[in-house]
Formats: structure tokens, C-alpha cells, sequence
DNA sequence: ATAATTAAGTCAAATATAGTCAAAGTCAAT
DNA sequence: ATTGACTTTGACTATATTTGACTTAATTAT
């Protein structure tokens, strides 16, 4: 039995997918109404779930006609999501920002199984066995060098 | 009359082998309760039964809705290569050691150029930027643990 | 303007899982 | 009887989710 955040997420990401634009509009409370949840269950998955980390932008309004507006970023280009996320490295990253980011470069078929595979492995707290902050700094010092190489690939 | 131990791991097996998938998941709790144990016996069953080494990959989540997935993986075809170049890498790796073993492993087509470069741009001295001894430690481990994961490939 | 109403946001406690580690127990081979 | 490998147990830790009381912001009514 899965847990109701899981499932309103992928509640969610349905209704993105399916939405004309990239972005879609909801209420709290009808959401929350609908999983049956309180309407705070809602900021928690986004909070966990709708990060930038995983390509995503958040906004909302309070009051009369408010809402919450969940955008899907998309880029062009590969090499602009790659830029994107390499800016977002320069300060640091912890394991699961890793995880988010190769999960969203294999969303976004950047990289391959493989890839994430190698990219996740590298990245590991139990592989750097650094103290922090160390750590989260050789952590995004690797990241930033492997995205970089994606990036500028000279194509084979 | 064999170990409760025993018993979870045949348990296990059976499970993941009429399974439509070639993974399950189950509830730590559910199963401790099912064979009357303490719940962290079978952790201790899978950490000694399901390990890599014995074609196992676990992954687990906390929390609601937690629990533990045990997935079954193939070897990958060049399995000795790797092993055999772990195995070296155990007390530590330079630079060079790495560009070696890096240009070794696409000579045997082990890995692709794209990878050679993810591996590469990892191990590199100037990604890495931590003093000596622990540098080439750090690059030994980041290096195994790639390597792992490229002998240790889930079939799925 | 001000008050009332309508939304969304925050935060911490309660709950639900799984992980770690070391002490204690078991058992077969000296 | 002793040793050593393996197993069992449970106290403690770590993490993820759920819930609800309280806060903040925007709009609407007076």
C-alpha cells in the first residue's frame, strides 16, 4: 500500500502531462479534498516532490481566487538544462540533491541508465566517506566536472 | 531444523522467484511478524543473503509507506575485467592508475567514450582538489564504486 | 478604510517505517 | 572446555509521512 504523497504526485505530474500548457493550476483544499488529506499534505508534496532540483517551479496565491501554480521548467536544449543545473551546483550538493538531478537528466533523456548509474555511484556518501562540508562540496565539484563533460562533449 | 535466517532467505526467494517481476518488495515489520523475529533480523538476512556479490541489489524507504526492495541483477559479460581491476584499486589510485584503467576498459569495450569521459572528469586531480593522501583514497573509492556498479548491472 | 472572508504557508508533534550496532546466544570444530 | 563463525535480539538512531494548530496574504463586503 503506497502512501497518499506518492500518489498525489503522481496525480499531479498526470495532470501536467496531459495540460496544453506546461504548467497547471490547483487548488489546495480541492485537492486536499479529493485524497482526502489535510490541505497542508499538499504543500509537503510539492515541497518534497515539485523542487527545482527535480525541473520544477512553484508559485502560488493566497486569498480570494488563489492557487498553486506548478511549472515544468523546459529548456531548449540539453545543454541548457545542463547549464541550469551546474549554476545551481556552484554552492554545494547534497546526496539527495544528486539523486534529484541524475533523476531528472534521465527524465529528460540526457543521460542514459548507465549513466545515472555511474553518475549516483560517484556521488555517494558512503563513496566520498569525506566528513562534511567537505563532502558536499567534492560532491558538487564532481558533479559540475561531469556535467561539464556532457555538456561540452566533442561528438563521437 | 535449519536458522531462522535460512528460512527468511528461502522465504525471500521463493517470493521473488513466482513473482511476475524480477523484484519485490516487502515490509520489514510485516515479514518480522510473519516469522515471529525481531524486525532487524531481516536486515540481517539480507545483508548477508542478498548481497551484490550473490546477484542481489536492495533499496529501501522509511518512513510511510516504507519498504525494502530486493531486485535481482545480471553480471555484466566482462565481469572478470572489473573484478580483476578492483581489486587493484584497493590501496589507493593516482591519476594515472585512473587513465589507465579508464583507456583499458574502452580498449575492451567495456565502457563507451561518453563513459571514459564521465570517469575521467570524476577522478580527475583538479575536480577532486583535496590533498594528498586522501585524494588518491577518494579517487580509489570513486572509481570502485563506479566500477561496481558497471559489474553489478539490474536486468531491469 | 476597515473588517470579514477566503485562501495558501509554516512548523512542529505524532506516527510509521527502516537502519545500525553491539551484546548475548548457539553450535560445530578443535 | 575453548574458540570462532554465525545468528539472534533489542536499544537506539535515522528518515519519511501525516496531521493540525497557528500565521500570513489577497480579496470582498461594509
Amino acid at each position: 500500500m503506497r502512501n497518499i504523497s506518492d500518489i498525489i504526485e503522481g496525480y499531479l505530474k498526470g495532470v501536467i502531462e496531459v495540460s496544453e500548457r506546461d504548467y497547471i493550476e490547483i487548488k489546495r483544499n480541492e485537492v486536499a479534498e479529493k485524497f482526502q488529506c489535510v490541505p497542508s499534505q499538499i504543500n509537503y508534496v510539492i515541497n518534497t516532490r515539485f523542487t527545482a532540483d527535480r525541473g520544477y517551479l512553484v508559485e502560488s496565491k493566497r486569498g480570494g481566487g488563489g492557487y498553486i501554480r506548478i511549472k515544468r521548467i523546459r529548456h531548449h536544449t540539453k545543454s541548457d538544462v545542463l547549464s541550469d543545473i551546474i549554476e545551481r551546483l556552484e554552492h554545494g550538493a547534497s546526496q539527495s540533491m544528486a539523486e534529484d538531478i541524475v533523476f531528472r537528466l534521465l527524465n529528460e533523456e540526457i543521460i542514459s541508465k548507465r549513466e545515472a548509474k555511474l553518475i549516483l555511484s560517484a556521488s555517494d556518501r558512503t563513496t566520498l566517506l569525506l566528513p562534511l562540508p567537505t563532502r558536499d562540496d567534492v560532491r558538487a565539484r564532481i558533479l559540475i566536472a561531469m556535467l561539464f563533460t556532457l555538456k561540452y562533449q566533442s561528438s563521437i
